[in-house]
DNA sequence: GCCAACGTTGGC
DNA sequence: GCCAACGTTGGC
């Protein structure tokens, strides 16, 4: 099983937003690095949930339910999405400066690619992030 | 609101 | 196929 991290700008799409409709639709990639991540999930992957320029922190863990499909909001037939399901919603959430300011997790991609907006996450990072969750 | 980083487009 | 121009993302 594989980790990931996936961003959305909150006042687009919440947490609280696929929590409440118990399966999401992440559609609207369009950007190959972000896709070939997508086509790289498999069904039972876990993925922290981002919230970016709003909060610019990890508020959740949700899972892939449904591998990669040819996302219909792209006419160039592309690009594609994922369903996705929330686990459970952060007891704290894990702000970037948290991440910025813990010396294991600065290779992080979130880091090191600010831009991208679908990315693996290490083991190592998936622990690191849980133990600073229960340590705020 | 600004701007750095970086991905994409299109002329050559 | 290169690269300048342009557009977008996302932190600050």
């Amino acid at each position: 099983m594989a980790y990931w991290l996936l961003k959305s700008e909150p006042d687009v799409y919440a947490y609280d937003q696929l929590v409440a409709e118990k399966i999401g639709h992440w559609d609207g990639v369009r950007n190959y690095q972000a896709a070939n991540n997508l086509k790289a999930m498999t069904i039972g992957d876990e993925f922290f949930f981002y919230h970016s320029n709003i909060g610019r922190e990890i508020v959740g863990i949700g899972r892939i339910v449904k591998e990669s499909y040819p996302d219909p909001s792209d006419l160039t037939g592309k690009f594609v999405m994922v369903d996705v399901e929330a686990v459970r919603k952060f007891k704290q959430p894990v702000s970037l400066s948290t991440i910025k300011a813990t010396p294991s997790l600065s290779n992080i991609a979130l880091i090191k690619q600010s831009r991208l907006s679908v990315m693996p996450i290490t083991p190592h990072e998936w622990d690191m992030i849980l133990k600073l969750e229960n340590s705020l």
